[in-house]
DNA sequence: GTAAACAGGTTTGCGTTGCAAACCGGTTTG
DNA sequence: CAAACCGGTTTGCAACGCAAACCTGTTTAC
């Protein structure tokens, strides 16, 4: 049976996540503002959102100084690319899953 | 540019009433017995899953008696049908356009 | 006949979110 | 010197999801 919770990663689920994850799945690595633009998120929610990846251990993130100016940069994790293509793949499932429905008849008890 | 907070339904997009929104678009009808079994939810939760996405006009829920037993059906409405199938249509534009990224600079103004 | 289980919920309480907005220190531009 | 920009942190609030408790009535088991 499929098991929503264990399932489904909350936190890859949540829509600006995974709009990031799978961006930065496509490349190396993007800088702050980039990923801002892409996602067109605020750059505390884009802050806080990295945060909560990085806790999670899918994105690594560098501070550096171009001249003088600080620049970020953003790249997954081989933990993180591996969950964000796993999260893609269990929605395929789901999807797939709950559209074979053969009965509707019940059999749950209480 | 996507927008993460029009584009994509959360009402829709939490895991519970995706999978019962993508069981339903795949049959007439089910009871709500038969639904808590595909799902796992308990009684309580789907019962109010299933009050959210009445409200929001994307299923009919209809109770009867099948002799003495109370029995409820659920349904999708013509919008309920249209609503789900744009979801999926729009994770898969989330996908496929977070996949084709160009450049990785930034020209975001605060 | 009475206790237990079942159908189908509602209500309550709680911890977690996501978001906007405010604030911040430093830098570059005009 | 002021304004805008870079890259955030912090705060406050409303909404959410969930488990658990509770409920009315029905059916089954002993």
């Amino acid at each position: 049976m499929l098991r929503l919770d264990t399932d489904l990663n909350r936190l890859l689920h949540e829509p600006a996540r995974l709009a990031l994850m799978t961006a930065l799945s496509s490349c190396e690595s993007a800088d702050f503002l980039f990923l801002q633009r892409i996602t067109g998120l605020t750059k505390g929610n884009l802050s806080s959102h990295l945060s909560k990846l990085e806790e999670a251990g899918f994105i690594r993130i560098t501070k550096q100084f171009v001249g003088k100016v600080p620049n970020t940069q953003i790249a997954l994790t081989d933990s993180g690319r591996e969950a964000i293509a796993t999260h893609w793949k269990q929605l395929d499932e789901l999807r797939s899953g709950m559209s074979g429905i053969e009965g509707r008849d019940s059999t749950v008890k209480n």
